[in-house]
DNA sequence: TATGAATGAGCCTTCATTCAT
DNA sequence: CATGAATGAAGGCTCATTCAT
């Protein structure tokens, strides 16, 4: 019925909110219960293993994001226009609502380098990271295609480096807007937006 | 006596090693202890909780990075080239050599948006956070006196917040070379290379 | 109606299938639902406790041995062949075809011994235990009229000890079966065999 | 020192005493810690799986049967008096005194038919109850070497196996008389005794 | 009536920390 | 000062049993 669908996502979603904010290893499945307002048994019934838990999480945590760069490509606009786009989502990744799932994926890669993750389980993770950046390697394509983006082959390396730098420290920004500025400094979002109208710069004549 | 000295160190560096390998949380004091060959009692003479522990392996992580900069800085090489031994060494931190520190600082700065921290004891992190970054602007600045850094005000935020970027990119990368690479990839040095490249062009000569 | 029945004796073949595998403590009533292909509910609906079901099994259980107890003694044999036959039938425990039952039996007993039962549910179980014993007294009787069997009157203690002892340890061997040989070693068929002949010269004339 | 091997000593006989009474499901560490006025985490520093403690407190009781029997092949009756003792030494396990040894092997030895065992765990019980079986053999042995046994050949299978149903069935006795009388009758101590004079005889001279 | 879903009580085990030698 | 021993609190997970459809 809907009522188990329902049931499933209060969970889901109660797990989401604890480990964001405590972590995975110190949020407890009775927590976890407590607050979805289930019993622990039927937590488990769900879920027989915490780890079950802790992927399905993230999985829904990535999966959320990828409508976000779908709407992106699918809209009329020149590759340079969508590539614009998909740095400012990035950008607003920063912003207090998406902290909760940056977090969440944050701890996630750093708990898979000491907790050994079964292949399988892995899986759908790897496939909704996977969509994203074919999703943006798609935009680059339609940017040349268009004429809006110009990318000579060295330049390409460089571009798709640049950009992955920008992915990867944007999200860990996320992170430390959780910590005093004092010991980690976040850019602003104007730096980061100035940091983006430079890499668009980039397409635009890489060569000149 | 110097024996105290000896076996403080013994402790710190034995929790180093089995806290890179496994987490703070998968790692017991028990085992610290046994991989010191001491006794646990003495470990908590030492260091009374867990956490003082982590602080203190983390402190040192971070403090020993500090002399490679100090070296740069301390050449007499021009500003630009400094420079360019700076992102190398950055780039160094995905050497198998310095992984084990950089997987242990990804490892704390997650722990600390968890686990809330003592104010006191981050201090003297901050600190050694604080030493790098102000060589790093340091260097900046003695660039643009030598004149083989060219940056416009703007630029120089964009500069600011690139640089930023770059470093705490390739921190994250670190981490992933111990992940699946089909999860997460992380560019090769040589593209690293080439941004560095880019980057170091872009301090010459960024009004352009 | 018939399917009533019908799925009481599913449920109860599939609990003594596992109970004889795993014991009682380690099966579980979603178990034995399983693999009797009902809901959890549905079995308990058949057996409003766990332990009904295992008093239930094992009742069955003993009630499947005496028939061919019974078909012995309706035999037109003599005493002392009805009596062979009926060592023999004790022999034939220890053969594959048997085990599953013996074993359950053994698991009961010492069962009881440990969690106290209510009297009436052990009536039943009482009952087809005195119905084989019964019909091994008569044997005895009969072999004493018919003069196949010659016992004084303190043999005859003897004679019921000894074949108290036998039927035990029988049994018990039967669990050993499912030991490694050097824990436990268990008499051979062959070796049980010349007991019983032994056992039936002791009945023909044991003043001798 | 020897606190510790007191501490050790005050374990075992708490989970003996335990187990006797519930058996080892349905004793849990916590009760075992409580009797034997320790914390659980004491208790599972000693043994560090509940498995551990199981073999252990049987692998003593057994063991604590061992000098029994060395006595009476030590003294210096012949072999045909010393077997009487083995037979009577046997019969008193149905003694209260000794029941609860007994007890804990049949649940042992159904203990291991249902979940299984490391082979090296066993292998310390395993050499206790071949203790036992070798000294019986060597006393049959001496008894005919010193004439007070006569036995044929043939016989002589007939014996062991009689020896070993005495055995079986007289430790299961012991359990029963944990049980209502009426559901499984044991001999009185008499009438095993008589039962005893019969194999003695039979030792004595089975082949008239 | 038949059943899947729900659940609290409880079990084994671990670990940071304290004690006593 | 160094240490092994001791421990309570807590965590993941299971299961007999009850609800609700």
């Amino acid at each position: 019925m809907v009522r188990k669908a329902e049931r499933r996502r209060s969970m889901i979603s109660a797990a989401r909110k604890l480990f964001a904010e405590y972590g995975f290893e110190n949020t407890t499945m009775q927590n976890i219960a407590d607050e979805a307002k289930v019993g622990v048994a039927t937590l488990f019934r769900y879920f027989p293993r915490k780890e079950d838990l802790i992927i399905e999480v993230v999985k829904e945590a990535i999966e959320q994001q990828v409508p976000r760069f779908e709407e992106i490509t699918q809209s009329n606009k020149t590759g340079i226009e969508k590539m614009e786009d998909v740095l400012t989502a990035y950008i607003d990744f920063i912003s207090e609502e998406y902290r909760e799932t940056t977090k969440l994926l944050e701890a996630f890669e750093l708990y898979i380098t000491f907790v050994p993750v079964e292949k399988s389980m892995l899986e759908e993770i790897e496939k909704a990271y996977g969509e994203i950046s074919s999703i943006v390697a798609e935009i680059v394509k339609e940017g040349k295609e268009d004429g809006s983006i110009q990318l000579s082959i060295s330049d390409e390396f460089v571009w798709n480096t640049i950009f992955s730098m920008f992915g990867t420290a944007v999200k860990k920004y996320t992170l430390y807007t959780f910590l005093p500025d004092t010991i980690l400094p976040v850019p602003s979002k104007e730096e980061l937006m100035m940091v983006k109208k430079f890499m668009i710069s980039f397409l635009k004549n890489s060569t000149q």
